[in-house]
RNA sequence: GCCGUUGUAGCUCAGUGGUAGAGCACUUCCUUGGUAAGGAAGAGGUCGUGAGUUCAAUUCUCAUCAACGGCUCCA
């Protein structure tokens, strides 16, 4: 007999050998058919394993991550079956589950999957599930693991099988379809009620680009259909609150072929979002002890020699103009002017920490591929600065900077972060990294330090770091569940050297000063990106680009409506008027598809006693209010940039 | 940059080997209406661009550009 100990704490002896299926079933019936998987003193393992000592068991179900992660593996298997069964011949290579679903990397010969093909994979899928084929693991030899895939010709297959030792390697068998892989599945294919095939994609064999590129399908899969809808309907949600289906909706900025790929164009209520932005930082800068600057967009070759940018970053800055015979580059980046600027002067300790700040303009030649709406453009507008400071001022600085991220987000009511500490790796050190084993170590230590004492949650990344130093990501989520490198915070002690930035200290010594990059809003572009998808479009007031539609119920009412959306624009408040000779009811709606936030409406009732009837933006009518005082209301609630 | 998909009016999208349609938006007129779409008329497109096949191409072929889904990349 053994003892199993459940999560719940209680204890249940069974006989030796019984497996987490079984267990299940003693429970109850209705468990076992939910069963996809078993955790076994931690480790994810198959239903079917058999349990031959005293052990904690948790039986996983769809409702577990680990057991929705099983149950998509085990349908990228599916997958491979019905695409073999289809299109034999063909090579896998790995299909592991993903975040939401799976996918299967596979080498089609040549041969084009197209979209009807692809449904007919996904009835395939259908078929195949229904048949409720067991998993069935078994133990194989290397010898005959490699003699199978040496048989069937996969050369990928046989490239993992390298890289196992014998006694570790298992096939997994559902129907006709057999796999190298070590597990675990869940029991049969019939659990797997409901697939859809997202879609075909190429996919570099081992993620590098050098290599050859196999076909990817993607899928998901779930245990009932209507999971698969709900699945479905919530993509269609998402979609219409996508950055630039809502940037086109809301005149926030368009991209033209004329002007060029990634280079957006901002119409008047981006405009608006971004003085807003701009605002913000200045005031919070200026608090701060930040001064501003402003600088070039372009710079000569020499500079950016002299910064070492070039030789990494070439590739990925516009080619150069040539003017009296000296090349040009468009500005990738602001920190070199800025660090002209900290050596135009001699510099004294007292003059540190010097902050130079500046909304900096950068063009960077993304690759074609990359560019993805607002988030990888090839035109951005960084939330830049620049702190040179002595290495005893660098954790409270470093420190500053965090707590200024902090502020922001609560601002922006941005709760789910991560800060990625991004390190580098000493087998590249004068290759991608600057050549400063030293010096890195130190640096590392201290934004590790800062992290720790500041409670901020991060992880360390190796071989992430910026050339010249390590960096901290800020990772955040939309609310569409898409993922953002929001800002980057760097440590810089190459720079300064490369520069002959000094300053001289309190000993009349001259020292270089450590060099912090910040960028806590990120760049324009990627920032209102983020917070049109953040906020559905629905901008708080302060950031709205129109911030009150005024609404006259007929023409009749339009001189005093027009008296009311003057008043409110002397306030400052951004308003417009509507005085179309539409009815009411249109006119709301109009309003309330463009998201702004108040709608006045104007009527006779309005106009005899100086009234607005007041209406918030999907709140509906929220009743009558003098001008006056639903002015002093809305001046207080843009001042203190309420968040929605 | 690589693989794949797409490209018709300002927007969303139908459609066809014989040089094009709908809804919304826009303009004008009627309507002056109290909290999410009142009615009518009109204007608007060399069907992404270039070449080829054809008597004839928006439709077929190729190239090219752009967007999208991924891969790679992201100071």
């Amino acid at each position: 007999m053994i003892n199993i100990r459940f999560p719940d704490g209680a204890v249940r002896s069974y006989a030796k050998g019984i497996t987490p299926m079984a267990v299940a079933k003693s429970i109850a019936e209705g468990l076992a058919k939910k069963v996809i998987a078993a955790s076994v003193d931690g480790v994810v393992r198959d239903a079917s394993t058999p349990l031959n000592k005293d052990c904690e068991l948790k039986l996983l179900t769809w409702d577990d991550t680990d057991g929705k992660a099983t149950f998509w593996h085990s349908s990228a298997h599916l997958l491979a079956e019905a695409v073999e069964s289809t299109f034999p011949g063909v090579k896998f290579w790995v299909g592991p589950a993903i975040d939401k679903g799976f996918y299967y990397d596979m080498d089609l010969g040549g041969r084009h999957i197209s979209e009807e093909e692809l449904l007919t994979l996904e009835k395939k899928m259908d078929e195949l599930s229904k048949k409720n084929s067991e998993y069935i693991r078994k133990e194989i030899s290397k010898t005959d693991a490699v003699a199978y895939f040496s048989e069937k010709g996969d050369e990928y297959k046989l490239d993992l099988l390298s890289g196992l030792q014998d006694g570790e390697i298992t096939f997994y068998t559902q129907g006709n379809f057999t796999d190298l892989c070590r597990g675990p599945h869940i029991p049969h294919t019939g659990l797997i009620k409901a697939i859809k095939l997202t879609s075909i994609a190429g996919a570099y064999w081992k993620g590098d680009e050098k290599n050859k590129q196999l076909t990817r399908i993607y899928g998901v899969s779930f245990p009932n259909q209507k999971e698969l809808d709900d699945h479905l309907l919530m993509l269609e949600e998402a979609k219409k609150r996508d950055h630039r289906k809502l940037g086109k909706e809301l005149s926030i900025f368009t991209f033209d072929d004329d002007v060029g790929p990634g280079l957006p164009l901002w119409m008047p209520n981006g405009t608006i979002v971004i003085e807003e932005l701009e605002k913000l930082a200045k005031e919070t800068e200026q608090s701060a002890g930040y001064k501003r600057v402003v600088t070039p967009h372009i710079a000569k070759e020499s500079m950016y020699l002299t910064s070492g940018h070039l030789p990494y970053y070439q590739d990925s800055m516009y080619p150069p103009m040539e003017l009296e015979g000296v090349k040009y580059y468009l500005k990738a980046m602001n920190c070199p002017h800025h660090h002209k600027i900290f050596s135009a002067e001699s510099r004294s300790y007292k003059d540190l920490p010097l902050r130079l700040a500046e909304y900096g303009t950068c063009y960077r030649y993304e690759q074609s591929g990359e560019l993805f709406g607002l988030m990888r453009v090839r035109c951005l507008h960084m939330n830049d600065a620049h702190i040179y400071c002595a290495k005893e001022d660098f954790a409270k600085e470093f420190r500053a900077v965090n707590d200024m991220y902090i502020k922001y987000f609560k601002i922006f009511g941005i709760d789910k972060y991560v800060m990625r500490l991004s390190l580098h790796d000493p087998a590249k050190l004068g290759q991608k990294y600057i050549n400063e084993p030293e010096l890195w170590k130190e640096t590392e230590e201290m934004v590790r330090q800062v992290l720790i004492d500041s409670k901020i949650p991060y992880v360390e990344v190796p071989d992430e770091g910026a050339f010249y130093g390590p960096k901290i990501d800020v990772q955040i989520w939309s609310a569409i569940g898409r993922e953002f490198t929001l800002a980057t915070n760097q440590v810089d002690f190459a720079q300064g050297r490369r520069f002959g930035l000094e300053y001289t200290n309190r000993d009349n010594q001259s020292e270089t000063p450590l060099i912090i990059h910040r960028a806590p809003l990120g760049t324009h572009e990627r920032f209102i990106g983020f917070l049109l998808e953040h906020y559905a479009g629905k901008f708080p007031l302060w950031l709205a680009p129109v911030q009150v539609k005024v609404l006259s119920i007929s023409e009749k009412f339009n001189p005093y409506a027009s008296e009311v959306t003057q008043a409110l624009l002397k306030a400052g408040i951004r308003a417009e008027l509507d005085d179309r000779g539409e009815k009411i009811g249109k006119k709301i709606r109009d309003t309330e598809l463009l998201k702004i936030p108040y709608m006045f409406v104007i009527g006779e009732k309005e106009q005899n006693e100086g009234l607005v009837a007041v209406r918030r933006q999907g709140k509906g009518d929220a009743g009558q209010s003098p001008i006056s005082e639903i002015i002093t209301t809305l001046t207080s609630e843009i001042q203190q940039r309420h968040s929605n």
